[in-house]
RNA sequence: UCCGGGUUGGGGUAGUGGUUAUCCUUCAGCCUUGUGGAGGCUGAGACGCGGGUUCGAUUCUCGCACCCGGACCCA
């Protein structure tokens, strides 16, 4: 025996019909708006993350040096990928360029509850509007997909703000203040007391005054207090540009599930304008399920020209804790609509009626490893089959097959040139006249 | 990297410093080449790994691995 290795995970059969199913949801959703469907590298040169975020994200990395020398990691997230993708082809692409995909991900770190070393992502981007309808149509994907998946405002929230608004404000305080420092502090909020909260405040070089000030301006939540209390042109800009976005989520049918949360500060690296971050309502699930906002200065730093850029990229272990929590994940069980069932030299006629309904696009089953009447009608039960169609000797001397509904047991001959004939998808009930 | 709790057939469990490790379930086959979700019979299947103590360790002890939760981190 060989183990799994550690923070990579199977999928048997039924679980992998319910992520399956929510995958679809996903996509199918995103399909809906027109994102179209991107595939991409499981490997990219490790320069794309260790340039920017230094040799210690190495640790971090499933990276090496391949057979040519070169240093290569296995990919931890998609952005700088579809940058890269965006950049090779900037002119060519028409604009505003809209992707998804789903895929794998892989990061070096400890496994704890929703979090893997390889987990799977659905990301969702635009590129090329600045215009605040894009950040509201990646919320209204959001906010549609969740609810497609059979949640509503009961089991989530979004969490939004705008990163100017705590770096605006911030930078209007004379003091030295480590802006980065002060918005990490107000990222962990969440988790801290009030006096180890105002601690590190002040450790990133506020008062002790101005930490309560600031601590009760951004808990309040109230934009125009904000927009008041800074009076600079950066913070009037992004309360302006964080209200149109809010008032576009509400013609698209996503404001609902809104609340501003100047808390929401989405770490410190590539994000620019507004920021989210989705919760469950009900606290359950302690971390965010998942993030997104806007990150206009990335594909310009991957050289290309200067291009704005919002997404947002649901992790599905997360989001299947959320569901399975609100008793919306899907079952975990695989279906079939029918198993032929044969006893004795059957196969000729099992084999028709098997392609017949497999062309009418149905699940269907039959014997394969040739065992009892007892055992197959057992397997039927084990795969859950909707339909079995006995294919006996004695039926077919008499030109006839047995139908048998599994749920409840019911069966009644019926002629075999029937079926399934004209039917497009025959059940027990069509013939119990 | 750190803290806490775990690890006995595929799943769930009982138990013990000593001869064949308990029960339920599961799986396979048979009773049953004509009936699954009911029964009977047969079979398969476990003490996480390594060291130490001991005449003897699944049991005690140490280390490690893995699992669950959490901290840190979260691109």
């Amino acid at each position: 025996m060989y183990d799994r290795i550690k923070g990579f995970r199977d999928f048997y059969p039924g679980e992998m019909a319910a992520r399956r199913a929510t995958i679809d949801t996903l996509e199918d959703t995103a399909r809906g708006y027109g994102f179209r469907e991107i595939g991409t590298p499981a490997l990219e040169r490790a320069e794309m993350w260790t340039d920017k975020s230094g040799d210690d994200i190495v640790e971090e990395l499933y990276s090496f040096e391949d057979q040519g020398g070169r240093h290569v990691t296995l990919t931890p997230e998609l952005t700088p990928t579809v940058a890269r993708m965006v950049v090779a082809k900037q002119q060519e692409l028409s604009k505003p360029i809209k992707w998804f995909s789903t895929r794998p991900f892989w990061r070096y770190e400890q496994v704890q509850q929703g979090r893997q070393r390889e987990f799977y992502q659905t990301n969702v981007d635009i590129f090329g509007s600045s215009e605040p309808e894009a950040d509201a149509e990646i919320l209204a994907w959001a906010a549609d997909a969740l609810t497609n998946l059979g949640l509503t405002d009961e089991h989530f929230e979004f969490r939004i703000s705008h990163r100017d608004i705590l770096g605006g404000v911030l930078e209007t305080y004379d003091a030295d203040v480590d802006i980065d420092d002060a918005i990490r502090a107000v990222d962990k909020s969440d988790k801290l007391s009030t006096a180890e909260y105002h601690d590190l405040l002040i450790g990133a070089g506020l008062t002790s005054e101005q930490a309560v000030e600031f601590d009760d301006l951004v808990a309040g939540g109230d934009l125009e207090a904000v927009r008041a209390f800074a009076d600079t042109d950066r913070v009037d800009a992004a309360v302006d540009n964080l209200q149109h976005v809010l008032e576009a989520a509400d013609d698209f049918g996503a404001r609902e599930y809104c609340t501003i949360s100047l808390e929401t500060a989405r770490g410190l690296d590539y994000y620019t304008g507004v920021v989210f971050e989705c919760f469950d309502s009900a606290g359950e699930v302690s971390r965010s399920i998942f993030g997104g906002g806007r990150y206009d200065d990335l594909i310009e730093s991957f050289g290309g020209q200067p291009t704005p850029a919002v997404g947002v990229a649901p992790g599905h272990a997360t989001l299947a804790l959320l569901c399975q929590r609100a008793g919306v994940w899907p079952d975990e069980e695989v279906t079939t609509d029918y198993y032929v069932l044969q006893i004795g030299d059957t196969r000729t006629e099992a084999a028709r009626i098997t392609r017949e309904l497999r062309e009418r696009g149905h699940v269907v089953e039959t014997d394969v490893a040739g065992r009892s009447f007892g055992s197959q009608l057992n397997y039927a039960d084990s795969i859950n089959a909707e339909t079995v169609v006995i294919a006996g000797e004695q039926d077919l001397a008499n030109d006839e097959v047995t139908i048998k509904d599994m749920n409840s047991g019911d069966q009644m001959q019926v002629p075999v040139e029937e079926f399934p004939g004209e039917y497009e998808r025959p059940t027990f009930a069509d013939f119990d006249s």
